[in-house]
DNA sequence: TATTGTTATACTCTATAACTATA
DNA sequence: TATAGTTATAGAGTATAACAATA
């Protein structure tokens, strides 16, 4: 086997994207430990404030973890006070989940954060390029 | 606190990145497994086929972990034989870390893999279109 | 029988701290 | 003293399987 002629083979396009994504992640990591959170943390959160899950199997398909996983993750949020969870009288089954005052307090200290966050990174973007960022990015998982 | 008007608020960008590279890279870890292989793996195998990392501690940075963490790996790839280390003798400090015909053959099987699971990724995109999500996201990390 | 969630258990990846051996 | 790597230990995040409660 001899090498090949011609520009240098570039890197998958999928590990490229990995890449990026996890440099950011730990950027972002970084950030919300500061004001005392972390990334499942605000996922659970933010989906919670957007009030869409009304079960904790539709909360974890929205954050893309499973039921088990949940629930290991609401046992920790609820021994620090910032979730509390009760039983839906109409369907005994579900557990509804809801933000306490903490909790509340939790999310806007993250959000805060995430905004921030979110606008140093759109720093020196165009709002065409970004959406031509989301655009392709997007297609890359239809 | 009233609701605000006007268009909804779009998801931060590195979360919907972090989002689409989860998506991504759980389905390359499936691909991947289905040869045997798993994304550290190849990580570290694909960093030694390179040529580049003369030393431990280049190969963990080149892989973005902590030597510890390698030498984790490297273990399991030891005992898979898939790699080989030994002492260098000018400076015996240092292991040399070196395929096997094992791991050579295994980084054949996950190379194929790669470049299949790439090529379906780049599927639907122009040369121009990949360009250009490149550089967006090298420019979300400089 | 199907659905919701929990418990028990374990795996993977990662890390830090303390260490050995070399230089 | 500094560098290369290992060992010991732990933590975070995730998962599967078996289960209980409810529908």
């Amino acid at each position: 086997m001899s090498t090949q002629p011609g520009p240098p083979r570039q890197e998958p396009i999928g590990l490229y994207i990995q890449r990026v994504a996890k440099e950011l992640n730990r950027a972002f990591e970084v950030e919300l430990s500061a004001v005392g959170g972390n990334v499942p943390t605000w996922l659970i959160l933010v989906s919670l404030k957007s009030g869409k899950p009304e079960t904790q199997r539709q909360l974890a398909d929205a954050v893309g973890i499973r039921g088990a996983t949940l629930t290991h993750h609401l046992e920790g949020l609820e021994r620090n006070g910032l979730v509390a969870r009760e039983r839906d009288p109409n369907n005994r089954r579900v557990q509804k989940v809801a933000l306490t005052d903490a909790g509340e307090e939790a999310f806007q200290r993250m959000f805060k954060t995430v905004v921030a966050f979110d606008s140093q990174l759109r720093d020196g973007f165009t709002d065409k390029e970004l959406e031509t960022l989301r655009k392709l990015l997007g297609r890359l998982t239809e």
